[in-house]
This record gives structure tokens, sequence and C-alpha cells, in this order.
DNA sequence: CTGAAAGCGCTTACAG
DNA sequence: CTGAAAGCGCTTACAG
């Protein structure tokens, strides 16, 4: 596009400062041997006509774009896509990226298509990395998908499939023990789990989390109390009334997941006419935005998504420019942020 | 990057197919003047090497390259930059795109820098056009950074500062006008407005709706009773407390330009002591998601943003392909979303 | 209907 | 230190 609008190429450059062409290159990307007062003169002209290289012609050559892919799955459906724990990991890559003149494509998938448009963005040479947000997929299925893609590439907020593939992640069994103790701490006995999720190493962890609370605190697992959950919204309503219907002995407290389904526990328990924390408490895990404006103030699980973010594009920039030093897989820490979502049991 | 790995061009297709370079190429993008039967013979030999043409070796002869530039501007602090409503719009742009085959460039960028980032990233040829968020920037200053670029630009959520410049917008006046009257409708006279922000057209256009209603109602435009606000989330919280020292009546009900204000709104009366909505009434504007779940659920006025993104979207497209038929801006409805933040004035 | 050639805007050896 | 040439992977006239 750009009808009729002549676009600057090096060749005017070069011919303005009355020199080759490869000799503006050379003196545009500071090469080795060209003299000072030529380059001097070359960049004069450049600024003059105010000149851009064309990125994709060096991409040509360099066999390199500087550009990195970050695809984010999700359900089909946009209404129920909205991690705000998301938005902020997109925020910080894409500024870290774009400070380090990188640039940053998005590409918003549906999780069905992963094995389809994974490769397939991998495979059309658009950029040179991939940064993977894909917390819901197995393991396994990831492994297989990144199989077949030839780029390197960073999951964020989940283990990596296997040694090859690049993370930044947290300590998900920590999350989950984390919050579990403090329900525990607080004097609860009969925790419910809400987001059982086989093979997704998000939910596999955070559960495990849990269950080595209950152990250290010698309190005997109840699988009545453990539910799935997918990790949206929705589910943590849906989830919360199966808890009730098949729980052998009702929970006074509740961990979910994340926070998105603590959000839908929030509602599904006004629904049921239950109180927070009076009847039953309740904890989450991320500490998305605004939630000390809820009508409960949700206590959770602090993760830091910015850092992650930060970290995550670093990591990548320096395994494209070849001077990577950061560790293969890193694993940051949360900490719990108490709020008013959970009661202090006396009965013990 | 992809060291080692062979990439599999047009030339490897030809050779396999038996067939010239520029044979391949016409069978690959459906030209007239191929035998059917060398076509098949090339488009087997293309899946077989999984063949993908290079987009950037493309885009040099075609001058395209079928990808847009998101640009979202926001403050320096990215704690602060997290309007939900550009998310719903990031989200359905970004998929409507790549269902299209085009792809995102997402960028985002300081307020401050957008006189040198935007026309540097319309001039990088990075992408076809430009999709711009730049809610609080005024019309003026817009207008003269719009000047510098030779791309096709739409502007989301706001009115475009000339009629060469495309947009997808809201009617804010009637968003003001609406919140407004809904408070007039329920009683309220003295009614605070934060959110004035001098040249900027969101702001003006509300706050014109605002005055808009209290004419009809026979109200009397008091302005003690307006604040300034940058539409983050902080300067609600810092508003409604100048609010209360400056107006010379109190207001009952409080419209704010947008929800996220409507947040530190509700933040700061809490500290105050006031109690919403039996001592102020609120009301927003955006139906950001989950404000049925706050302390006090938010009557808002809810606007269209998935669709405004998926429009935006489709209009570009249009743009770039040549076969644009939508209008050069597209207006879109609001409706009042009413909830629990407004009391009803029984003293009239 | 097919193929050889030119060219998009760059960079990278290489000759001088 | 500088310039002419080749080539990255593609498409587009154009000749046959």
């Amino acid at each position: 596009l750009g009808v009729g609008v002549l676009v600057v190429t090096i060749k005017d450059v070069a011919k303005l400062a009355g020199v080759a062409v490869s000799t503006a290159s050379n003196a545009i990307n500071n090469k080795y041997g060209v003299k000072s007062e030529t380059r001097q003169r070359v960049m004069e002209a450049a600024s003059k006509l105010n000149y851009t290289p064309n990125p994709y012609a060096q991409s040509l050559v360099t066999n390199s774009i500087r550009n990195v892919s970050i695809i984010i799955s999700g359900p089909a459906s946009l209404n129920f896509f909205a991690n705000p724990a998301f938005d902020e990991l997109l925020k910080s890559i894409t500024q870290t990226l774009n400070t380090n003149g990188f640039q940053a494509h998005l590409n918003i998938i549906r999780k069905e298509d992963e094995g389809i448009d994974i490769p397939r963005i991998a495979q059309s040479r658009v950029s040179d990395a991939l940064i993977l947000i894909t917390t819901r997929t197995p393991d396994k299925i990831l492994e297989k998908i990144l199989e077949e893609v030839a780029l390197p590439a960073i999951v964020l907020i989940r283990s990596a499939p296997n040694d090859k593939v690049l993370c930044v992640s947290l300590d998900n069994v920590k999350c989950g023990y984390l919050a579990t103790k403090f329900l525990i701490d607080n004097g609860h006995k009969h925790i419910g789990f809400i987001g059982a999720l086989p093979g997704v190493s998000i939910a596999e962890q955070r559960l495990e989390g849990y269950k080595m609370a209950l152990v250290e605190a010698g309190i005997e697992f109840d699988d009545s109390l453990v539910v799935s959950g997918d990790y949206y919204q929705e589910s943590g309503l849906v989830g919360v009334r199966q808890l009730l219907r098949q729980s052998r002995q009702q929970p006074t407290a509740i961990f979910t997941g994340n926070d998105l389904m603590a959000l839908g526990v929030i509602e599904g328990l006004e629904q049921e006419g239950i109180s927070i924390p009076e009847d039953i408490s309740l904890i989450g895990s991320d500490n998305i935005p605004n939630l000390h404006l809820l009508r409960v103030p949700l206590t959770t699980i602090a993760s830091p998504f910015l850092e992650m973010g930060r970290l995550a594009a670093k990591k990548i920039m320096g395994v494209i420019d070849g001077d990577d030093e950061m560790p293969k897989q890193i694993i940051l820490t949360s900490e719990i942020r108490v709020r008013k979502s959970v009661k202090r049991l006396h009965s013990f």
C-alpha cells in the first residue's frame, strides 16, 4: 500500500551521499572499515531523507526479523476469554520487546486449533521465536506440538513439557501450599479444591501444593472435596455447586486454582445464599487487579506477572541475539495477600 | 535463526514438480493460465515438502504485508495501564485479523512518546495500516501526528481528528446523556462529573452529554460539580476528594467518565466513610467485566467493545485489500446497564 | 500454457 | 577504505 508515496531506499541515501550502496549499508550498520568522514556523510543523507530501512528486506538476507510471536490460546468464545493476569503478561512482554527494538506479533487462537496453528505460525517464519501462553494445555499435547516447531519457544506460567523448551513459571506447588496452609492456620480442616485438571501442569501442581499442606498438618485427604475446573470464571460457578453437592462433609473453606474461578465461586455461593467468609471461606491465586473492591475482598496468592513478562522477553531476546545467559527455566516465587475472604475458626 | 534447519523454498517445490519457479508461483497463487494438471502437480509437491511461502519475500515484491499495527498508548508505568475495555478491543481485533489471514503487531507505547513512536512505526513499513487506541490524546495533537503518517489509520473509541482519518467510535455524547438522565430520572439534581479533560474528544463528548441531560431537565449547570480526570483509576480516587472539597453543594450522585475512574471513586468514598448508594449514587461508563461482583454493583453505560474491535479489523482489512465498502466513520450505540449503585431519591 | 529474466531492498563476501 | 556483484525468496511482466 502507500499508493503514490515514494519510499526512500538505501539507494537514495547512497546517491545523495555520493557513495555505493554497499558503503551506505556498512556506514548505517556501523560496520568496520568505513572512514568516519564517509560515515558521517551517509548518516546525514539518511537523516535528511528520513530513511528507515525496510526490515523485511533485511530479514531476507540476515535470516532474522527481530520479531516474536506471542500466542495466547483460549476458548472459542471471546466473552470467556479474559484473564487479567494474561493482560499483565502481555503488556510487559510487549513493552520490553518494543523498548529493545523488537516487534511483537500477537496471535489469539482457539485451544482446539493449537495443534494446527502453533506449528503453522512457527513455520510461516514471520518471527524468530515463540512465547506461548497456553496454560490449559496438557504437557503431553504441548510437547507433541512443540516437536514440530523449529523456532525457540518459551512457555509461561507453566512447566516446560521437556528440557528443550524454555519457561518462565511460578512455583505453582508453592502457590497451592501457601493458600491451603493459610486456611489451615486459620483453623480450617475441611477444605475444598476447585480446579483439578488432569495432565495440566498448573492445575496438577497447585493441587499437589494443596495436598502437601494437608499432609503436613495431618489432615486426611478427602477426594470428595476436590472438583474439576478449567480455570475460566464459569467453572468456578459450576464447580462450587458441584462441590456442595458431592462433598461428604461440607467444606468450611475453598481454595480455587485461580482468581478467575474464585469470582465464579463468589457468584455461585451468593446464588446459594451462602455467605463468604461467614459460612465458607475462600482463597484464590494470581492477585488480579481490583480484588480489594469486590463484594468479598479476596485473599489470594500474588504472583509477579509483570516481572514474568519482562523476564520472558529478556530471555527470548537473548536467545535470538545469541547472547543469552539466563537459565533455561526460570521459576518466580509468589506470596500470600491477605484480604477478607477467610474467616478465622475458633473451634479448635 | 533456525540454525541448521533447511527451509523449503519455492525453488524446491518447483524442482520437485518439474516446473519453473514462475510456474510454481502462478500455480500456488491460483493465477490464470496454469493447466490444472500442472497446478495439481505443484500443489502436491508443495504439500509434500510442507511448503510455506516466506511472507517477507512476498511483501518485497507485492509491497504489502497483510499486517496491521495495533498501537496502544498509556502511561509510563505498567501498573496503571489496565483498561479492561481495551483488552476486549485487542482480543476481537486480533482474532478477526488472524481469522482472515492477517497478522497483528502489538505496540504499547507511552503517551509522551506518541509524537515520535507513531510516525516511526508507520514509517518502518512493518505493517500496511495502523489501528490506534489513543483515547487520551487531544484531537489537535493526534491530527498533527497523523499528518506524518502515510499509512491508513483508524482510531477507536474517539472521534477522528479530521475526515481523512477513519474511526470506529461510540456516541460518547449519548453515553454522558444516558448516564446523567438516569440519575435525574432517579431524582438527583446535584450531580458531580469526574473526567473533564480539555481537548480530548471522549471526555468532552461525555461532558457534553452530561450538560445536555441537565439542560433538558431544567437543572442549572454548576461548574463546582465538575472535576478533571484522566480516565485512569487513580484519578477517580483523587477526583472524588476534590469534588467533595470544591462543590458548593454536596452532590447526591456522581457520573464518572468511565468505569475505571468509578473504581477509584468507590475506593475514595469508602475512605471518606461515605456509602454508595445510600449517601452518594454512582454511575460509570463502559461496562467492564465483573462489575456485578463489586462491593457496589456498578450501574453503567454498556458499550460494544467486542463489536467495535471486529468492525475496526474488518474496515482496515477492506482498506488494505482495496475492497472496502464500509463508511469512513462508524459510530456504535451504547445502553444503560442498571445495577445497584444508584439510589432513587423520593424527595421530589 | 510455460519458462527465463528482472527486480523488490537489503547485506555480505570479495576484488581492488 | 570503497565499490561492483551476487543473492536472500518471492512475483510480475514478457517472450516463446
